[in-house]
Formats: C-alpha cells, structure tokens, sequence
DNA sequence: GGAATTTGACCTAA
DNA sequence: TTAGGTCAAATTCC
C-alpha cells in the first residue's frame, strides 16, 4: 500500500472537513445547525487528524513532517541568505509554497493594523493590473516574516485581492488584541498552536475563505506557533481549531511545559509514544 | 536625512 | 523557457 497516497488522502480529507466545520459555524444560528452537527463536524476534523499523526507514525515521512512543524519555507530569502553568504545573490529565494496564505477581496487595499512596506511591483501574465508586493515593516529589526500581495482585480467598482503569506512574529499588529481577547491575562508567554493555515488569528472579515466560499485550496499546515501572552508563565496555549475571534471557535486547552514537550516532539520527529499523542490531542469541550 | 516607493535586474520553480 | 518573487539602486516623499 502506498501509504504516502493515504497520507495525501487524509491531508485533503483534513481539509474537507475543515472547511465543513467552518462552513457550519458560518451558518451557525443556533436555529439551523444543532450542537450535534458541529461536534459531528469537529469529531470527524479530529479524527483526521489524530489518523494523519498515526500515519506519521508508523510511516514517518518528510511530507508531513513539514505539515506539522513551524513553516520555515517561508523565510525563504533569510534561509538562502544565510546559505548564501556570499554576496549579491539577488532574487535567491523558493517560490512561495501555499503555507500559512489567506486571501481577502476588498473594495480597497486592505488595511490590517500592521505596517507594510512596498518591495515589488510586478506585471502578472492575464492579469490587467499589476501585483504589488509587500513585507512587513519589521523584517530586519523583528524577524518578521510575513508578507502579502495585493492585486486590483477589477475596474468598478475598484476590487482589491490581498494575499496574505506568513505570520507576523513582530508585536507591530493589531491581531495580537485579537489574540488577547480569547485568552485571560496579557502578562506572560504561551504558544498558540492553530490547526489551520491561516494563523494570525484572522477574523473572518480578514479571511473570506473561512467562509462558505472555501473554494480556495488553503494548503494543510497544520501545526503553526506563536509566543502570545498568557496567564501562567509555564503554561502553553493549544488550540485544535482555527483560532477565529469567534470564541465559539476556541477550543483551547493549556498543557504545562512538559506535556508541550512530549506534543512537540510528536509533532516534529514523531518519537513519543502513541498514547501521549492521543491524550494530547483529545481536544474535548 | 531617513523612510518609503519605484523599477529594472536577478534568480528560481514550474 | 519563462512567469513570478525578490533584491537593491535610484528616486521621491516627508
């Protein structure tokens, strides 16, 4: 058995299923869909992905391994430079892959709360209007990787396309307010893992594709992270699902440091024992 | 004068 | 081979 072509499978059922969850949380009245539903909906997202993280286990492969862990393509220009320290390699970089990307289409250029700087402009084949590019402000003096492209799609009215890539590891946001909103004091450090690729914690406004329109084909990174404040200094925050500001989204738990560990560790290289991972995946209400 | 933008060149993935 | 993403010098803005 081809077990890789499982694996796809199971990635791209993980994707279905997540769509389907955000599709009923969009609807969610509390007249049209029943709590059965949704937990039907999470139950089958969980059950996807606890058999993907099986699969890594029995059947370790690079393909997932890059799905679980912290997306490092992305910094593609920080890791050519270093690889290439020897100078003026202009233009040295890895296509960007579809980690961690979320659209959104707007009358005019997104305004996000963070600060971009312009870097490229580019003429784009079929298109009528150029595509600009941008990097956050803080690349050098924040490491921050996050970037975003923005497209006018049409005349008239003006439709704007802003791509997202990356997320911000700089404090320069108003996202991490978001982040805050669902978490009980600002005073220390957690990591926010999000089973989704759309991390920072995008709003739906911010991200159409969490909306029934999810035709888009966000790719499965299913592990991201992020230092955000938290109420205990060796407590770490989980979330099993996209961490929308819909609270009713949340599903968090807060593991100690050491259970982080073992998650960690699972995630990565995939050297703990199956049970742990189970215990800390079972993401229950 | 520093920060931001423009734009042609460069380089790689597809 | 080429479309697309990034770099960096030149230019503009504040």
């Amino acid at each position: 058995m081809d077990h890789r072509k499982v694996q796809e499978e199971l990635v791209r059922g993980h994707e279905f299923a997540t769509q389907l969850r955000l599709v009923i949380n969009e609807k969610d009245d509390s007249a049209t869909t029943t709590p059965f539903v949704q937990t039907l909906a999470k139950n089958v997202l969980r059950s996807f992905t606890n058999t993907l993280f099986l699969l890594d286990k029995y059947y370790p492969s690079h393909h997932l391994s890059n799905l679980v862990t912290p997306t490092k393509s992305e910094d593609s220009q920080e890791s050519c430079k270093s690889f290439t320290s020897f100078k003026n390699r202009r233009g040295c970089y890895k296509r960007k892959r579809t980690t961690q990307e979320w659209e959104k289409v707007s009358e005019a250029p997104a305004v996000d709360g963070h600060h971009w700087r312009k870097y490229g402009q580019k003429e784009i084949l079929k298109t009528k209007y150029s595509r600009n590019y941008y990097r956050c402000t803080h690349k050098y003096d924040g490491n921050c990787q996050a970037t975003k492209q923005v497209q006018r799609i049409q005349e008239d009215p003006p439709l704007y396309k802003t791509t997202y890539f990356g997320h911000h590891t700089c404090n320069d946001l108003l996202n991490s307010e978001i982040i805050l909103d669902s978490i009980s004091s600002p005073s220390d450090t957690s990591i926010l893992l999000s089973f989704n690729n759309s991390f920072p914690t995008p709003t739906k406004q911010d991200c159409p594709f969490l909306s029934s329109s999810a035709s888009l084909d966000p790719s499965p990174s299913f592990i991201k992270e992020e230092r955000i404040p938290s109420s205990s200094s060796n407590d770490y925050m989980l979330s099993s699902e996209p961490t929308l500001d819909d609270s009713s989204w949340h599903n968090n738990v807060t593991l100690p440091l050491d259970h982080w560990d073992v998650l960690s560790s699972a995630l990565c290289d995939s050297s703990v024992d199956l049970d742990d991972i189970n215990l800390l995946l079972d993401f229950d209400d």
